[in-house]
DNA sequence: ATGGGTTCCGTACCCTGGTACGGAGTCAAG
DNA sequence: CTTGACTCCGTACCAGGGTACGGAACCCAT
Protein backbone atom coordinates (compact mmCIF):
# COMPACT_ATOMS: atom_id res chain seq x y z
CA UNK A 1 0.00 0.00 0.00
CA UNK A 2 1.23 3.21 -1.02
CA UNK A 3 0.68 6.99 0.85
CA UNK A 4 -2.60 7.46 -1.30
CA UNK A 5 -3.76 3.80 0.14
CA UNK A 6 -3.40 4.35 3.54
CA UNK A 7 -5.13 7.78 3.37
CA UNK A 8 -7.76 6.14 1.55
CA UNK A 9 -8.22 3.18 4.32
CA UNK A 10 -7.97 5.90 7.33
CA UNK A 11 -10.80 8.35 5.58
CA UNK A 12 -8.21 11.31 5.50
CA UNK A 13 -5.99 13.18 2.51
CA UNK A 14 -2.18 12.40 1.72
CA UNK A 15 -1.51 15.26 2.96
CA UNK A 16 -2.97 15.06 6.39
CA UNK A 17 -1.43 11.40 6.58
CA UNK A 18 2.39 13.38 5.79
CA UNK A 19 1.28 15.91 8.48
CA UNK A 20 0.56 12.82 10.86
CA UNK A 21 4.14 11.79 10.01
CA UNK A 22 5.64 15.21 10.77
CA UNK A 23 3.99 15.38 13.74
CA UNK A 24 5.33 12.32 14.53
CA UNK A 25 2.29 10.62 15.23
CA UNK A 26 2.75 7.75 12.30
CA UNK A 27 6.23 6.48 11.15
CA UNK A 28 7.40 6.92 7.59
CA UNK A 29 8.66 3.57 6.67
CA UNK A 30 11.82 3.23 5.16
CA UNK A 31 12.37 3.49 1.29
CA UNK A 32 13.60 0.69 -0.33
CA UNK A 33 17.27 2.29 -1.33
CA UNK A 34 17.43 0.90 -4.70
CA UNK A 35 20.75 2.11 -5.19
CA UNK A 36 19.77 5.41 -7.16
CA UNK A 37 18.95 9.03 -5.89
CA UNK A 38 15.98 9.52 -4.48
CA UNK A 39 14.95 5.82 -3.28
CA UNK A 40 11.98 4.19 -3.79
CA UNK A 41 8.54 4.87 -3.01
CA UNK A 42 7.57 4.25 1.12
CA UNK A 43 5.16 1.47 1.58
CA UNK A 44 2.72 0.83 4.51
CA UNK A 45 0.78 -2.04 6.05
CA UNK A 46 -1.86 -2.98 8.14
CA UNK A 47 -0.19 -1.48 11.65
CA UNK A 48 -0.11 1.99 10.15
CA UNK A 49 -3.75 1.74 9.36
CA UNK A 50 -4.78 0.91 12.57
CA UNK A 51 -2.86 3.85 13.99
CA UNK A 52 -3.95 6.43 11.52
CA UNK A 53 -8.06 4.92 12.45
CA UNK A 54 -6.93 5.52 16.55
CA UNK A 55 -5.82 8.54 15.50
CA UNK A 56 -9.28 9.42 13.96
CA UNK A 57 -11.09 7.44 16.69
CA UNK A 58 -9.32 9.16 19.40
CA UNK A 59 -9.70 12.59 17.70
CA UNK A 60 -13.69 12.08 17.36
CA UNK A 61 -13.66 11.66 21.38
CA UNK A 62 -12.31 15.09 21.39
CA UNK A 63 -8.64 14.44 21.76
CA UNK A 64 -5.74 17.35 20.63
CA UNK A 65 -3.56 15.76 18.47
CA UNK A 66 -1.13 16.25 21.42
CA UNK A 67 -2.89 13.97 23.45
CA UNK A 68 -3.25 11.60 20.85
CA UNK A 69 0.38 11.60 20.55
CA UNK A 70 0.62 10.57 24.36
CA UNK A 71 -2.13 7.89 24.13
CA UNK A 72 -0.18 6.45 21.25
CA UNK A 73 3.01 6.35 23.35
CA UNK A 74 0.80 5.13 26.13
CA UNK A 75 -0.33 2.34 23.91
CA UNK A 76 3.01 0.67 23.78
CA UNK A 77 3.41 0.07 27.47
CA UNK A 78 0.41 -0.68 29.96
CA UNK A 79 -0.19 1.98 31.67
CA UNK A 80 -3.65 2.42 32.47
CA UNK A 81 -3.79 5.03 35.23
CA UNK A 82 -2.11 7.69 32.79
CA UNK A 83 -4.82 6.65 29.94
CA UNK A 84 -7.36 6.54 32.52
CA UNK A 85 -6.63 9.85 33.67
CA UNK A 86 -6.39 11.30 30.22
CA UNK A 87 -10.01 10.33 30.15
CA UNK A 88 -11.21 11.70 33.08
CA UNK A 89 -9.62 14.61 32.05
CA UNK A 90 -11.15 15.05 28.45
CA UNK A 91 -14.67 13.89 30.32
CA UNK A 92 -14.21 16.89 32.53
CA UNK A 93 -13.61 19.16 29.64
CA UNK A 94 -15.91 18.38 27.61
CA UNK A 95 -18.87 18.15 30.00
CA UNK A 96 -17.87 21.92 30.88
CA UNK A 97 -17.90 22.39 27.25
CA UNK A 98 -21.74 20.66 26.65
CA UNK A 99 -22.85 22.97 29.70
CA UNK A 100 -21.47 26.13 27.91
CA UNK A 101 -23.36 25.57 24.65
CA UNK A 102 -26.70 24.39 26.20
CA UNK A 103 -26.34 27.64 28.23
CA UNK A 104 -25.97 29.55 25.08
CA UNK A 105 -28.68 27.51 23.37
CA UNK A 106 -31.06 28.29 25.50
CA UNK A 107 -31.08 31.48 25.86
CA UNK A 108 -30.97 31.66 22.12
CA UNK A 109 -34.22 29.98 22.22
CA UNK A 110 -35.34 32.24 24.53
CA UNK A 111 -35.05 35.02 22.16
CA UNK A 112 -36.01 33.43 18.83
CA UNK A 113 -39.55 32.54 20.06
CA UNK A 114 -40.08 35.90 21.70
CA UNK A 115 -38.35 37.62 17.80
CA UNK A 116 -41.28 35.31 16.77
CA UNK A 117 -43.87 36.94 19.16
CA UNK A 118 -42.49 40.26 18.16
CA UNK A 119 -43.90 42.23 15.64
CA UNK A 120 -43.22 45.87 15.99
CA UNK A 121 -40.59 47.44 17.27
CA UNK A 122 -36.64 46.46 17.86
CA UNK A 123 -35.64 42.56 17.65
CA UNK A 124 -35.29 40.80 20.90
CA UNK A 125 -32.69 38.87 19.68
CA UNK A 126 -30.73 41.85 18.72
CA UNK A 127 -32.31 44.46 22.16
CA UNK A 128 -30.78 41.11 24.68
CA UNK A 129 -27.30 41.78 22.85
CA UNK A 130 -27.62 45.42 23.51
CA UNK A 131 -28.23 45.42 27.16
CA UNK A 132 -25.60 42.16 27.83
CA UNK B 1 -12.46 57.82 27.00
CA UNK B 2 -9.54 56.39 24.95
CA UNK B 3 -8.83 53.21 23.79
CA UNK B 4 -7.74 51.74 26.91
CA UNK B 5 -10.81 52.86 29.14
CA UNK B 6 -13.34 51.28 26.45
CA UNK B 7 -11.45 48.28 26.42
CA UNK B 8 -11.95 47.74 30.34
CA UNK B 9 -15.57 49.07 29.87
CA UNK B 10 -15.50 45.92 27.63
CA UNK B 11 -13.67 43.72 29.70
CA UNK B 12 -11.05 42.94 26.71
CA UNK B 13 -7.36 43.97 26.16
CA UNK B 14 -6.47 47.00 24.20
CA UNK B 15 -5.71 45.22 21.13
CA UNK B 16 -8.71 43.20 20.92
CA UNK B 17 -10.59 46.86 20.40
CA UNK B 18 -7.99 47.34 17.60
CA UNK B 19 -8.72 44.31 16.32
CA UNK B 20 -12.23 44.59 16.17
CA UNK B 21 -11.58 47.85 13.94
CA UNK B 22 -9.39 46.36 11.61
CA UNK B 23 -12.33 44.00 11.22
CA UNK B 24 -14.31 46.64 10.69
CA UNK B 25 -16.93 46.06 13.93
CA UNK B 26 -15.94 48.92 15.84
CA UNK B 27 -15.72 52.41 14.33
CA UNK B 28 -12.35 54.43 14.66
CA UNK B 29 -13.57 58.00 15.92
CA UNK B 30 -11.76 60.48 14.00
CA UNK B 31 -8.40 61.53 15.26
CA UNK B 32 -8.83 65.86 16.39
CA UNK B 33 -6.89 67.06 13.66
CA UNK B 34 -4.63 69.91 16.02
CA UNK B 35 -2.75 70.43 12.36
CA UNK B 36 0.48 69.03 13.32
CA UNK B 37 2.12 65.58 12.40
CA UNK B 38 0.47 62.67 13.44
CA UNK B 39 -3.36 64.08 14.82
CA UNK B 40 -4.31 63.11 18.50
CA UNK B 41 -5.97 60.39 20.15
CA UNK B 42 -9.26 59.07 19.26
CA UNK B 43 -11.92 59.57 21.62
CA UNK B 44 -14.64 57.09 22.54
CA UNK B 45 -18.02 57.25 24.32
CA UNK B 46 -21.33 54.80 25.56
CA UNK B 47 -22.03 53.99 21.71
CA UNK B 48 -18.72 52.66 21.50
CA UNK B 49 -19.38 50.73 25.01
CA UNK B 50 -22.24 49.56 24.16
CA UNK B 51 -21.18 47.81 20.42
CA UNK B 52 -18.29 46.22 22.18
CA UNK B 53 -20.67 44.35 24.54
CA UNK B 54 -22.81 43.47 21.97
CA UNK B 55 -20.04 41.75 20.75
CA UNK B 56 -18.94 39.97 23.70
CA UNK B 57 -22.82 38.94 24.32
CA UNK B 58 -23.27 37.68 21.02
CA UNK B 59 -19.69 35.67 21.29
CA UNK B 60 -20.42 34.23 24.32
CA UNK B 61 -23.43 32.92 22.10
CA UNK B 62 -21.32 30.80 19.68
CA UNK B 63 -21.79 33.45 16.92
CA UNK B 64 -18.37 33.64 15.08
CA UNK B 65 -16.82 37.40 14.59
CA UNK B 66 -18.43 37.44 11.22
CA UNK B 67 -22.10 36.31 11.80
CA UNK B 68 -21.94 39.27 15.08
CA UNK B 69 -20.60 41.71 11.95
CA UNK B 70 -23.68 40.77 10.47
CA UNK B 71 -25.87 40.69 13.57
CA UNK B 72 -24.23 44.41 13.88
CA UNK B 73 -25.43 45.25 10.33
CA UNK B 74 -29.07 44.15 10.90
CA UNK B 75 -28.81 46.18 14.22
CA UNK B 76 -29.66 48.96 12.29
CA UNK B 77 -32.74 47.53 10.60
CA UNK B 78 -35.60 46.04 12.19
CA UNK B 79 -35.17 42.86 10.03
CA UNK B 80 -36.57 40.19 12.31
CA UNK B 81 -36.56 37.86 10.12
CA UNK B 82 -33.05 37.53 9.56
CA UNK B 83 -32.03 37.85 12.72
CA UNK B 84 -34.17 35.11 13.69
CA UNK B 85 -32.77 32.59 11.04
CA UNK B 86 -29.27 33.50 12.28
CA UNK B 87 -30.70 32.52 15.61
CA UNK B 88 -31.91 29.30 14.27
CA UNK B 89 -28.92 28.68 12.72
CA UNK B 90 -26.93 28.67 15.27
CA UNK B 91 -29.41 26.98 17.70
CA UNK B 92 -29.13 24.03 15.18
CA UNK B 93 -25.55 23.88 14.93
CA UNK B 94 -25.26 24.22 18.82
CA UNK B 95 -27.38 21.33 19.03
CA UNK B 96 -25.60 19.28 16.56
CA UNK B 97 -22.18 20.10 18.93
CA UNK B 98 -23.99 19.09 21.88
CA UNK B 99 -24.94 16.31 20.42
CA UNK B 100 -21.49 14.68 19.56
CA UNK B 101 -19.84 15.86 22.41
CA UNK B 102 -22.24 13.89 24.38
CA UNK B 103 -21.43 11.01 22.65
CA UNK B 104 -17.75 11.17 22.80
CA UNK B 105 -18.42 11.78 26.63
CA UNK B 106 -20.12 9.05 27.10
CA UNK B 107 -17.99 6.61 25.32
CA UNK B 108 -15.03 8.22 27.03
CA UNK B 109 -17.14 7.17 30.51
CA UNK B 110 -17.88 4.14 29.55
CA UNK B 111 -14.53 3.38 28.67
CA UNK B 112 -12.76 4.49 31.67
CA UNK B 113 -15.52 2.50 34.00
CA UNK B 114 -13.96 -0.62 31.83
CA UNK B 115 -9.93 0.77 32.69
CA UNK B 116 -10.80 0.92 36.52
CA UNK B 117 -11.79 -2.55 36.22
CA UNK B 118 -9.05 -4.41 34.10
CA UNK B 119 -6.08 -5.24 36.30
CA UNK B 120 -4.54 -6.49 33.67
CA UNK B 121 -3.43 -6.80 29.88
CA UNK B 122 -3.97 -3.78 27.68
CA UNK B 123 -6.08 -0.97 28.53
CA UNK B 124 -9.47 -1.08 27.10
CA UNK B 125 -9.52 3.06 26.77
CA UNK B 126 -6.65 2.58 23.68
CA UNK B 127 -8.38 -0.83 22.62
CA UNK B 128 -11.16 0.78 22.01
CA UNK B 129 -9.31 2.84 19.67
CA UNK B 130 -7.23 0.78 18.24
CA UNK B 131 -10.49 -1.28 16.57
CA UNK B 132 -12.55 1.51 15.90
C1' DA C 1 10.86 3.62 -23.66
C1' DT C 2 7.59 7.03 -22.98
C1' DG C 3 3.71 9.11 -20.94
C1' DG C 4 0.64 9.92 -17.09
C1' DG C 5 -0.31 9.41 -12.45
C1' DT C 6 2.05 9.02 -7.80
C1' DT C 7 5.21 9.93 -4.39
C1' DC C 8 8.59 12.63 -2.01
C1' DC C 9 9.95 16.73 0.20
C1' DG C 10 10.34 21.40 1.72
C1' DT C 11 7.99 25.28 2.22
C1' DA C 12 4.23 28.31 2.28
C1' DC C 13 -0.42 29.28 3.06
C1' DC C 14 -5.48 28.81 5.01
C1' DC C 15 -8.87 29.87 9.00
C1' DT C 16 -10.29 31.96 13.71
C1' DG C 17 -9.47 35.01 17.33
C1' DG C 18 -6.61 37.21 19.00
C1' DT C 19 -1.57 38.80 21.20
C1' DA C 20 2.98 41.01 20.85
C1' DC C 21 6.47 44.33 19.21
C1' DG C 22 8.57 48.58 18.18
C1' DG C 23 9.06 53.30 17.02
C1' DA C 24 6.97 57.69 16.77
C1' DG C 25 3.70 60.88 18.45
C1' DT C 26 0.77 62.78 22.16
C1' DC C 27 -1.21 63.86 26.61
C1' DA C 28 -1.36 65.06 31.51
C1' DA C 29 0.87 65.77 35.91
C1' DG C 30 4.51 67.43 38.56
C1' DC D 1 8.97 71.59 30.22
C1' DT D 2 10.27 67.26 31.17
C1' DT D 3 9.04 62.69 32.23
C1' DG D 4 6.44 58.70 32.00
C1' DA D 5 2.27 56.57 30.54
C1' DC D 6 -0.56 56.02 26.94
C1' DT D 7 -1.95 55.94 21.85
C1' DC D 8 -1.33 55.01 17.01
C1' DC D 9 -0.08 52.03 13.35
C1' DG D 10 1.85 48.42 10.66
C1' DT D 11 3.42 44.15 10.92
C1' DA D 12 4.54 39.74 12.75
C1' DC D 13 3.47 35.98 15.57
C1' DC D 14 0.67 32.33 18.49
C1' DA D 15 -2.31 27.78 18.60
C1' DG D 16 -4.58 23.96 16.13
C1' DG D 17 -5.38 21.27 12.25
C1' DG D 18 -4.64 20.93 8.33
C1' DT D 19 -4.28 22.24 2.77
C1' DA D 20 -1.68 23.71 -1.33
C1' DC D 21 2.26 24.21 -4.45
C1' DG D 22 6.05 22.95 -7.27
C1' DG D 23 9.84 20.40 -9.02
C1' DA D 24 12.13 16.07 -9.15
C1' DA D 25 12.08 11.27 -8.89
C1' DC D 26 9.63 7.14 -9.52
C1' DC D 27 6.45 3.22 -10.98
C1' DC D 28 3.47 0.94 -14.05
C1' DA D 29 1.15 0.01 -18.26
C1' DT D 30 1.14 0.27 -23.01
Amino acid sequence: MTIAGLARAGGVGVETVRYYQRRGMLEQPPRPDGGGSGGGVRRYGEADVRRLRFIRAAQAAGFTLEQIAELLALDAGDDHARARGLALERIAALDAKIAELQTARDALRRLARACGETTAGPCPILSAFEGA
